[in-house]
RNA sequence: GCUGAAGUGGUGGAAUUGGUAGACACGUUGGACUUAAAAUCCAAUGUCCAUUAGGACGUACGGGUUCAAGUCCCGUCUUCAGUACCA
């Protein structure tokens, strides 16, 4: 009997299925594991061959934990809304809902094939009616809270209501808008409903606001900070420009400083965790007030250096900066002018990249120093950006190297006001212990004892506050799109109002075009059944809208990471219909124990899950506050590219090694058409296309056209994609688990290189002759030797501390050798092979299965226990390096484990032998060293 | 610029707390089997000299610590990723 993959794969395919072998249940006597992968976007493409990488990873460690006795959940779904989608159905009128079905379907196809040990009876779909109702009543809820920083968590509205009716606002520590107005209660009481609720939307965690947004006209929409890459959008790569439009807000910035600090009770990378401090980018200072000389107003800065407030010799303002126009002189008005126009005219992009120019113009006004009231010249500057602190900076020339450069250009004074520092060719910015100087009350303190004087000072003067500034911005949550979650909003005079929850979910409506209106407004306002009956609580036609009992709807559509912002609850009890997921279930798997994904989330669905789980934990839905105790980033797979040169402005193709002239123009070849030598099928590459039909192709010989390789990411467009419905059907799906794995370590970027495959194919096929010759299982009851043992042993310490690890790559190794030695040694015993086919199934559970079935079990080897390692079978395993020292002849010795100094003794009495070889002695003492170094005196 | 990660054969990559560098695999070369090919099996494969037995040099580069350094320390260079006039 041969190793038949593909029948074997499909038989235990179909085993798992109809058993439901995976199936977790909500409680268990065993301890919970939940391993949980990144949902993917269910795209027309298909996966290629570097998708599965992750959810190989954790299907093994999953499969490890059931072995070790855990209750596992190991859930899948799908992320079905989203662009792609809904671009397609505007070039094509296919509603989104169909083709992300027909995506669906092929992507189910492709993980099954796989060997997945996902529980798919717990399967979401963020785009079912099902699902979002439930993003819907999330949104509901942040509607219905505000941040009260006094207790650090959201509350009810109701709450700040019933304070506003009693005491008025002056009392509270809301996290709102800073324009909010004080007052009473009795005001608040007088106030109109219409007033009251525009006041309350200031406080809400979502809130509607006139905000400038990133617009971006090729897609109709806008984006977020973390959609935008290098000045472009992320998906499609289209310009972005700044546009004031009024959008739903969530305030993420509420949850700022518990975003950084929750950082530290989680098992993330260092480099993500990073990631995220910098986009929340906690600054600690103060804002300083300025008065203006011959001006009512006040410039208000932030400044992470209070403590040189002695040093600023001028301020800069951001060119959009409010107090621009009222205090600009006349003599400065047309330079001003004429800066602030050319500062607009350049584009987010331009501005990033020219860092280096530096510009600005005087506005004729000045400015008063608080202590010193000496007058502080105004100008305005791009290096100060209008969307950081309050877009205005006190500029201290001789600590800040912008100031300093921008000084310099200008002529200003550079005053020095650090104790025995050189500035005459650069500022000083280090805060270190250098003593302030020239600083009045400040002189000859440094910077941790002078900030804090320096802001008591500023406070007593009522001239500014210590503060603490985040970079972390507000995240805009409404799409222009049609395809993703409804707002559970419609809207009375202009102001929202929330559907009861009862209602949800409020179903997207059918539309006959899945563009924007002739009016500039969202796809769904060509839906001609979306208005909001309050008697019915049902959807009805526009035309019956009359604002007296019918009203119109959100035309806007949330955002993709609304629904991926929660769904790993969801898992928990998935089909409930009267809850986001029961106590008792949420309770039971708390969080995600392991959590696999791109690094590329770190800044967007990373950061924006842990506010809604911190959101949900406030109100007491969720028990835990961070979603996901520890968190690994797969690296990406890549392609191999390759090209073809083709001199310039002719049909003439040349050999990559005959390439001497310069004027090549290299072309993607489709990686099938090239072997692995890199030569290309010169005829396939004629007949791939019209143009290449009658070109001609200079090389040594025919046989010979080398291509140029080239290491790219993976993608239609580069010709380089490998699809893994073509791996599995030629080497089975077990082969391209372990190959995904063998490749490199798990979170590191490499390419893909078919070719290697048959190196674990090979091994697939050794480790079943191991076990089945002709016909038969070569397993017998044969007692095992202590080479067996000890082979046996050593894999299972290895694969053992590698699953444990995450190092998967090198376990594949291990059992390459083990299969090796144990064929090698003749072994049949059934004692060792039993066990060494349970190390083998969380990476080829398919054939260990079959093999398993073959031993004579009856049961599925998913339950079968996890081998524990013997320590006494690898005693005789003994390294021993002879070494000179203090002119005497010493031997450390090293063994392969920790061990009791007793069985140390022995194992190196027992080498005598070895170690006469090595050196033509025998030791004569033996000194144990704590751990595994051993010297010993020869 | 800052932050994080990393530089090891022709290639992907191993190497525990400092302990025989290059495991394992691909590729290459030679051989066996075969009419032939595929598949399979065996052998060789860091570099240089000796071509037997051995020797010298080797983990980006330059120093250092140590009986012993890919691993630790100092300096330099390079690559990748993230981020950036953040006051």
């Amino acid at each position: 009997m041969m190793y038949n993959f593909n029948e074997i794969e499909a038989k235990w395919q179909k085993y798992w299925a109809e058993q439901q072998t995976f199936k977790a249940e909500n409680n268990s006597t065993k301890p919970k594991y939940y391993v949980l992968d990144m949902f993917p976007y269910p795209s027309g493409a298909g996966l290629h061959v570097g998708h599965p990488l992750g959810y190989i990873a954790s299907d093994i460690y999953a499969r490890y934990k059931r072995h070790k006795g855990f209750n596992v959940l190991h859930p899948q779904g799908y992320d079905s809304f989203g662009l792609p989608a809904e671009q397609y159905a505007i070039q094509t009128g296919q509603h989104p809902a169909i083709t992300t079905e027909a995506n669906i379907k092929t992507y189910r196809r492709q993980l099954d094939q796989m060997g997945f040990s996902f529980d798919w009876s717990r399967e979401v779909r963020t785009s079912s009616p099902e699902y979002y109702k439930w993003t819907q009543w999330i949104f509901i809820q942040l509607f219905n809270s505000w941040y009260n920083n006094s207790l650090d968590k959201a509350e009810s509205i109701g709450a700040l209501v019933d304070v506003f009716s009693q005491e008025g606002n002056s009392n509270i520590d809301a996290v709102c808008d800073d324009a909010i107005p004080v007052f009473t209660a009795d005001e608040w009481n007088s106030f109109s409903s219409d007033r009251q609720q525009q006041l309350l939307l200031q406080y809400r965690l979502t809130y509607l606001a006139e905000t400038e947004v990133n617009w971006c006209p090729e897609l109709g929409t806008v984006l977020a900070n973390d959609e935008i890459v290098n000045g472009v959008s992320e998906r499609g790569g289209y310009p972005v420009t700044r546009k004031k439009m009024t959008q739903w807000s969530m305030r993420i910035s509420a949850y700022a400083e518990r975003l950084l600090q929750g950082l530290q009770t989680i098992d993330w990378t260092d480099a993500l965790k990073e990631s995220q401090r910098n986009w929340i980018g906690k600054s600690v200072g103060a804002t300083v007030v300025f008065d203006l000389k011959d001006h009512a107003s006040t410039i208000e800065v932030f400044t992470t250096r209070p403590d040189t407030i002695f040093g600023v010799s001028f301020m800069t303002l951001a060119p959009e900066h409010e107090l621009v126009n009222q205090i600009t002189s006349l003599a400065q008005k047309p330079a001003v002018d004429a800066y602030v126009l050319a500062t607009a005219k350049r584009s987010e992009r331009e501005r990033m990249a020219d860092v280096k120019t530096i510009s600005g113009v005087f506005t004729g006004a000045y400015a008063e120093h608080p202590f010193t009231k000496k007058p502080v010249p105004v100008w305005i500057g791009d290096y100060v950006l209008a969307g950081y602190g309050t877009g205005a900076v006190m500029a201290v020339p001789c600590g800040d190297q912008r100031d300093y450069d921008f000084a310099k250009h200008f002529n200003i004074e550079i005053p020095n006001i650090f104790e025995g520092v050189d500035i005459s060719t650069e500022a000083f910015t280090d805060k270190g212990t250098t003593v302030i100087a020239n600083s009045d009350f400040l002189t000859g303190l440094e910077y941790k004892e002078a900030s804090k004087q320096a802001i008591d000072a500023l406070e007593a003067k009522n001239h500014g506050v210590g503060k603490i500034n985040y970079r972390l911005r507000d995240a805009v949550f409404s799409r222009q799109r049609y395809w993703g979650e409804p707002f559970p909003v419609y809207y009375i005079n202009g102001l929202p109002q929330m559907i009861a929850s009862e209602h949800l979910p409020i179903s997207l409506p059918e539309v006959e075009k899945y563009l924007p209106t002739e009016e500039g407004e969202p796809p769904l306002g060509r839906a001609e059944v979306w208005a909001w009956d309050t008697t019915l609580n049902a959807v009805v036609e526009n035309d019956k809208i009359d604002h007296k009992t019918i009203f119109p709807l959100e035309l806007n559509t949330m955002p993709g990471w609304a629904g991926s912002s929660w769904y790993f609850n969801r898992y928990m009890d998935a089909h409930n219909s009267n809850e986001l997921a029961s106590t008792e279930a949420l309770n039971y798997w708390k969080e995600v124990d392991l959590y696999i994904g791109g690094s590329e989330h770190a800044t967007g669905h990373l950061l924006y899950a842990r506010f809604w789980q911190k959101f949900l934990f406030d109100l007491g839905v969720v028990p835990v506050d961070e979603f996901a105790k520890k968190l690994i980033n797969q690296g990406m797979i890549l392609g191999m590219s390759a090209f073809v040169g083709r001199v310039e402005g002719t049909n003439t193709f040349i050999s990559a090694d005959k390439i001497t002239t310069e004027s090549i123009q290299w072309i993607h070849a489709d990686v099938s058409f090239v072997n692995a030598s890199d030569e290309l099928d010169v005829s396939a590459f004629k007949s791939w296309r019209e143009e290449f039909k009658n070109a001609e192709f200079i090389s040594e010989n025919e046989s010979h056209f080398k291509v140029k390789r080239e290491v790219e990411k993976m993608s239609k467009s580069k010709y380089n994609v490998v699809n893994p419905d073509d791996i599995v059907s030629d080497y089975g799906a077990d082969s391209l688990r372990l190959y995904e794995m063998f490749l490199g370590p798990l979170e590191q970027y490499k390419p893909w290189n078919t070719s290697g495959i048959t190196g674990v194919h090979n091994f697939l096929k050794k480790l079943w002759k191991l076990y089945v010759s002709e016909n038969r299982s070569k397993v017998t009851s044969a007692v095992a030797t202590k080479d067996h043992l000890k082979t046996l042993n050593k894999t299972i310490k290895k694969v053992t501390e590698d699953i444990e690890n995450f190092s998967f790559n090198t376990s594949v190794s291990t059992f390459m050798i083990a299969v090796n030695e144990l064929t090698a040694q003749g072994c049949t015993s059934k004692t060792i092979l039993e066990p060494l086919l349970v190390l083998i199934a969380p990476y080829a559970p398919h054939i260990a299965e079959e093999l398993w079935e073959q031993l004579g079990h009856k049961e599925s080897i998913t339950t079968a226990e996890f081998p524990e390692f013997d320590a006494s079978h690898l005693v005789e395993s003994v390294k021993a390096y002879p070494i000179s020292f203090n002119g005497k002849m010493r031997f450390t010795l090293e063994l392969s484990l920790d061990l009791s100094k007793e069985e140390i003794e022995a194992a190196v009495m027992g080498n005598e032998k070895t170690l006469a070889q090595l050196e033509g002695r025998v030791p004569k003492k033996v000194i144990v060293v704590p751990g595994k170094i051993v010297n010993i005196v020869g």
